[in-house]
DNA sequence: GTCTATAGGTTGATAGAC
DNA sequence: GTCTATCAACCTATAGAC
């Protein structure tokens, strides 16, 4: 067995050098060096390099999925303002692997991949959690008509808004604190 | 002079081919042979494989604000309606260029390619036209302040609402009309 | 389990005929 | 202005020593 876990040196190694330039910009050689090892471990821990960004992928959008619960269900007792804490649950995430974050937003709508379908699922799991906060929160505020009405796609959407404020934060402009981004974005919501 | 326009059969031969296995896993094999013509034939219109991307970019955005500039023009006089006349116009633009809007997804956040300068010029004059759409409607129901609260911030997640519920509807779930769509992204705008 | 060396295939770009 | 032919560089993956 390995001193350190050499797999997740590899993956974190992997995500580094693909948000500089992409995953297929990013070779088996560059992370290898980055990740300290030889390349030929790269290929003893993991079957070829799709394997490795699948992976990644599965990673992130665990780690996000994560996030949201333990937002969820710390909030529980206040559904009001659940949408509020759920956002900046995901925005914390997102600017604590800014990296990843990258990655995952240029791979979303990616349906070529060899791990696209992976992807789907791990990335459907998180729209539908979305879209049950909003449901939640339409409950608590008696709307008007039950929260059935509120489907995946207004998930998606709250998930779209979140991801497209926190980059735009995050990559170009870096001077505003979470909470005026959380005011731009839950305008509304 | 060609006979027909040449720079425009190569650069939506391009928007093919990549929105098939993304940018860098598109060849120039592959786009010359989509497009018709000889890979030499490549090189004589454009100056590299980046050029011809920097090209499909700056088309794209340029086609999504002239999208926004329209339904703007044409809704000028009903303020309250206009983010739902935005929102439709961005969504038809983006079903009616499904691959170069999946391009773009997969690149708008994207900083190390050759054109990210120029990209970044074109998202930054999209997104203040949503953020000026947001103020408008904010004025128009007479929001509780002054509507310079509303930031780019703001523009960039309604951008980032409708690209997220759009690109899950035409990818994902297709079997929405465009209204139930707008419902879902509007609630809240 | 990790290493080095190399095979085998693909790519972006160029040269020169027409 | 478009074509064909070709090259040098690069990349993924494998083989085999330690």
């Amino acid at each position: 067995m390995a001193r350190v876990n050499t797999k997740q040196l590899i993956t974190e190694a992997a995500v580094r050098v693909a948000a500089q330039q992409g995953i297929s910009g990013a070779s088996m050689d560059q992370i290898a060096e980055a990740a300290g090892v030889a390349k030929g471990s790269l290929y003893y821990n993991f079957s070829s390099k799709d394997a490795i960004f699948e992976q990644v992928m599965r990673d992130g959008f665990e780690r996000l999925g994560a996030a949201v619960d333990e937002a969820r269900s710390q909030a529980a007792g206040d559904p009001a303002r659940l949408p509020r804490a759920v956002a900046a649950a995901t925005l914390e995430t997102l600017r604590g692997n800014l990296d990843l974050a990258k990655l995952m937003a240029s791979e979303i709508f990616r349906t070529d991949r060899a791990w696209a379908g992976a992807m789907e699922l791990a990335r459907s799991s998180v729209v539908v959690r979305y879209r049950d906060v909003l449901r939640e929160a339409e409950a608590a505020r008696g709307g008007p008509r039950a929260s059935e009405e509120i489907t995946e796609t207004a998930g998606a959407a709250f998930f779209g808004a979140l991801a497209g404020a926190c980059l735009d934060w995050l990559l170009f402009r870096r001077d505003q604190s979470v909470d005026q981004v959380l005011d731009q974005v839950l305008r509304g919501y």
